[in-house]
DNA sequence: GATCTGTCTATTGTAGATAAAAGACAGAAG
DNA sequence: CTTCTGTCTTTTATCTACAATAGACAGATC
């Protein structure tokens, strides 16, 4: 295979269950804006879709037959892209175990354990270099740093001084920036999972992302926004295979964020910073136990 | 062809540096030492030795017949590795002229012109997309961002934090970690330059870049080390291809390192910081003066 | 005349192949 | 018994090819 058909695949899915509430199909350039893919993706999906018996459709004229039923989907193993296949498995591979820092790591090797070409698996390798975990030798292997102490320390400490700044550069926007509306949002959502918090404490990992990266866009700083996407991986699979006392970590996280969201709000520089570096403290003792 | 050969051609060229001195050549593993690269590589290059009639090789004897002359030497052109080839030329497009902030980057073009396979074009622009000056849009172009004045003050206020605090933390340097001494040996190298100033100047920009790194690898923090290799680059295409000023520029750029480097021996915090953000000011304000 | 569809072209994402370079191992030489 | 060389295998760096996807343009439809 040359390219794998996941954007078709995935966008068709996202037709269906356009299909779930709607009875109309709107025209082919609105569809491919909807969901976020060329007209030629587009009219693979109408096609595939006239296939099937879901529609009938000549030109301009799409009539929905019936609804979508759960065989019509495609599996979702087969809608996510390579990409996101690689990185899921090679996050497994360095946090959830046996792997040793100072290990190397085999393109090859990899590519195969993966079933997929190599170069996916270097490029892949390339981009996640920059999040500081592992590191190339050149004309050689790449060595695996490993998801130590160390790491974790040298993570919080950079994270520690951007959101201070950007927390504080947050108080300075706007009244009628969105973010505060997004805020208020994310601090309604907060309640919400809070007052149920044993059956939702599992929504914290997304919302977390969602109000920190809020908070250092405030920056308006290319880099420290990007470096966001460090802390956002790490967290996201580290909250995904340690589930140690996860409800109590969680709930004790969104108390702490409703603080800082409340300090945010007041604009106050001190109680921000207070409330800002009780939250990251937490956060890097967290992390710092699921090192090894 | 798979793969250039420029690996053996500069170990080759180097290996004949150390022949204009030396008379003798050492064992197989040794050479590899030297010129870091492995045994493979150095047997290709005594087999060539051979062939062009510079030395006599049988087994561990190695006999020099003569020295080596200008003619022996592989073309430079020909020792740069395909990355190197690739960013220089992918960084005069974009920093020397007629590069619009917003304009697509076509990897197929781009390989045309460079001469070069589209994969290696692609490897490229993934490394260079964390110095954040391009964008990618999935299964599409990548975007230029451009060497904007936004560019360059979201460069600077993440460059004087990083800095700030790997200065603070040099002071706190053990007396006998081997920085000192390489700080001395950096200011020494600064008198000399600037006691031949009008001739010497051009050296300011490596020496630049050994300076600021030796203080951030005080923070011994990978993110801030890294991050200086974002400064370096912007850096050091930009002393290449804006000379204006150069010389009176970099003579006060030194200076100031000199006051600075003072300041450091000094350990005296307050001292430290006020001649950090002084250069920092000045580094910060030539860097806007070239963006676009 | 604005927006749509049919058709065509250009570009990206990925696999597979191959030369260069690294590196492993056994036997030779000191 | 340590270090070297001869030989062989493994891995990386790079090219080329091709399907998936994006995107351009002209004529059709509202």
């Amino acid at each position: 295979m040359a390219k794998q058909n996941t954007v078709f695949k995935d966008a068709f899915n996202r037709c269906l269950v356009l299909l779930e509430t709607s009875s109309a199909l709107a025209s082919e350039p609105e569809l491919g804006n909807t969901l976020g893919v060329s007209r030629t993706t587009v009219r693979a999906i109408l096609t595939r879709l006239e296939e099937i018996g879901l529609i009938e459709w000549s030109k301009r004229r799409k009539v929905v037959l019936r609804k979508p039923v759960a065989a019509d989907y495609f599996p979702t193993e087969e809608t996510d892209s390579l990409s996101e296949i690689i990185e899921r498995s090679f996050m497994r591979r360095i946090l959830a175990g046996g792997a040793e820092p100072g290990m190397q790591i085999n393109e090859l090797e990899l590519a195969r354990e993966i079933g997929t070409g190599t170069t996916s698996v270097r490029e892949f390798l390339i981009r996640f270099s920059r999040f500081g975990l592992i590191e190339k030798r050149p004309n050689s292997h790449w060595v695996l740093k490993g998801f130590t102490p160390e790491f974790a320390l040298e993570l919080t400490e950079v994270r520690e001084m951007f959101e201070l700044r950007s927390a504080a550069a947050f108080a300075h926007l706007q009244d009628d920036h969105p973010a505060w509306a997004e805020l208020d949002s994310i601090a309604a959502l907060h309640r919400e999972i809070l007052a149920d918090v044993d059956n939702r404490y599992r929504e914290f990992s997304e919302l977390d992302e969602r109000f920190h990266l809020l908070v250092h866009r405030a920056s308006r700083n290319r880099f420290i926004i990007d470096f966001y996407d460090i802390i956002a991986i790490v967290f996201h699979y580290h909250y995904q295979w340690n589930k140690t006392n996860a409800r109590q970590r969680n709930a004790r996280a969104m108390e702490e964020h409703l603080v800082y969201i409340e300090a945010l709000k007041s604009r106050d520089p001190a109680r921000i910073e207070d409330a800002c570096r009780r939250h990251l403290k937490s956060a890097r003792e967290t992390l710092l136990q699921s090192t090894n």
